[in-house]
DNA sequence: TTGTAAGCGTTATCAT
DNA sequence: ATGATAACGCTTACAA
């Protein structure tokens, strides 16, 4: 533990102070020259890199550039639950990027950091060196991140989440975007539809949504666009998946398609991985997209593995939401106000959607 | 600019000093309620915790805390590309959540770094607060953050890459893994065997494996399955893929099925992603798997798609390359020695290869 | 159990 | 263009 222990490659690594030294002049000149605030003489200038070069100092310590700035350069992202659980959803990665692009112009990091602390230890959240923080899907559990913040007096935006007074959100128009969709599906003359929704709550029960499940569901994103797609069929029968993912689309697919009386001619899934899955699962029966069966998505993700199929989707802007977030950050942190933004959705015709044959 | 010109809001944020005067204590007794590092009576723990209520203190800034300390509690992993593509990699993700779970023990959290420095912009690894650095697919350009990292002291580990000297590296048994499965359809009695590579090289171009093309690849992964399975059948015909996708794999495939008299009764796909798009092109010309075509693929991961089918893979480690990883970089931070760690993977058998029809 | 004191390595302000 | 000086907010021997 003793410095004197370690097998003495560890002298004490130079500071800007011993660089200084070496170069002979003072630190607050060394400081300069490498954080190119002020002119600095180019023969001193070439003195003093000479020097850091010479003792293996490769650049002011972050860490107290950061106490004494008061910056760190890092802006946590908080996801709900695993990562894992987190990445698997494609909206998610292109929002990731648009957020790194959007905090660009700050030149600052981004700190993963899950919403759940584990086991009795302290959230990361609570003493990780970040400048401000980003809130990714805040429901419930989110509380206590945001709460957290809010103590700390971070600079915080959150994405699809209802965040209270005053904290700029980033939001989406899922209730109209649904309700933009089911009317194309109604003008094309469709009468028996169907819809498969994301899961109603963290239990991600499947089946049959009745109003009982509905009252008690959590997931506003799957109550919004379902509400929007009730707007225009207001008796629409509704499926829940399990998640989002091309099998649980087959699952939720065969349970409408199976029986051959009732089966719809028209099915609105609540995202793309999921129409995807009901795809597949009408081609299983023998159902031909679009003549049998119109299939719609939401999210205009680039889905992997629908072949010759361009899907009709609703396209969510994920990477402009994660753009705009990284933006307000940046404004909020260089002390301009921030606003919360709303974003809309453009509705995609695609081949999978056509009027039922007669 | 001058805190006069806010709001009000800011009358400077409260510090341990004034926490500690308020409550009538020490600056280090204040310091010690919050740390827990020594005992203190519980009569003055509640009153140093009352006055931080009261004056809104959050408890001690990461910042000031990480200088003092010399440790900053993040670990930086540098990812190849853009996040976006990163991502895409489906082992990637389990990767990752491995290596927070590693990293746990720490309590670190994880700062997403890309390794290419965008535009004359230094790059953020030479200025994060970061205590260590995991190195993910270092390849070519990566050699840059290596050199940086190195520069700075940091301790590193590199997974699937190689660092040279003294560097603890993750690295998977590729080609034994790759000859592994290769055996298994050679017993299964196939003659006419076909592979689908990943990317050779940043081009990612696709198309025919000429030995040509193979000097000039760049992808260790690829070379090294590529080799086991030539192990087993040294004149194996290669198509390389554009991408490690389900579309990608459907077009290796339709291109390797398309003639019936040159129609291979086998093919070995280097990705389960590539596998499952082999699976459909398969499907789609009419073939049944695994009797008239066998599939065998490679990372075992969750393929979304498939169907019925359960793949025939190779399943990769990659939550415990990924654990791995964290946990040589924690012991790295506690001073133990750390060393390189070989996984290998492990056959598993399913319904997507069979003996060759007669 | 509590207090004293000495930094941790920078950067910002203000002279010179 | 350069230098002196004072923080930045905290932790941790060590002393009491």
């Amino acid at each position: 533990m003793t410095p004197s222990a370690l097998p003495q490659s560890t002298p004490r690594r130079a500071t800007l102070a011993d660089v200084a030294r070496a170069a002979g002049v003072s630190t607050s000149t060394a400081s300069v020259v490498f954080s190119g605030t002020t002119r600095v003489s180019e023969a001193t200038r070439e003195r003093v890199l000479a020097a850091a070069a010479e003792l293996g100092y490769a650049g002011p310590d972050p860490r107290a550039a950061s106490l004494r700035r008061g910056r760190s350069g890092i802006v946590a992202v908080v996801l709900e639950g695993q990562l894992r659980t987190a990445f698997l959803d494609p909206v998610t990665i292109p929002m990731m990027d648009g957020l790194t692009d959007g905090l660009a112009s700050l030149g600052a990091g981004v700190l993963l950091l899950r919403d759940e602390p584990g086991e009795g230890e302290v959230s990361a959240l609570s003493t990780a060196p970040v400048d401000a923080v980003v809130l990714i899907g805040c429901s419930g559990r989110a509380r206590a991140s945001l709460e957290i913040v809010r103590g700390r007096g971070l600079p915080v935006v959150v994405i699809e989440g209802d965040a209270g007074e005053g904290i700029p959100q980033i939001t989406l128009d899922n209730r109209e975007a649904a309700a933009e969709i089911t009317r194309h599906v109604k003008q094309l003359g469709h009468e028996r539809v169907a819809a498969v929704t994301l899961p109603l709550d963290s239990d991600r029960i499947r089946g049959r949504v009745t109003d009982d499940r509905l009252a008690r569901a959590t997931i506003d994103v799957t109550l919004e666009r379902l509400a929007g797609a009730r707007d225009v069929y207001p008796d629409l029968p509704a499926i829940s998946a399990g998640s989002s993912s091309i099998d649980d689309g087959v699952i939720a697919g065969r349970a409408l398609l199976s029986d051959p009386v009732t089966r719809p001619t028209a099915i609105l899934a609540q995202s793309d991985l999921l129409a995807a899955g009901v795809i597949r699962a009408a081609e299983d029966l023998g159902l031909r997209v679009p003549e049998d069966l119109s299939v719609a998505g939401f999210d205009g993700i680039r889905v992997d593995g629908i072949g010759p199929h361009m899907l009709t989707t609703m396209v969510q802007p994920a990477a402009e939401k994660g753009r705009a977030a990284g933006e307000q950050v940046a404004r909020m942190l260089r002390g301009e106000p921030a606003s919360s933004l709303h974003f809309t959705c453009r509705f995609r015709a695609g081949t999978t959607t056509a009027a039922p044959a007669v």
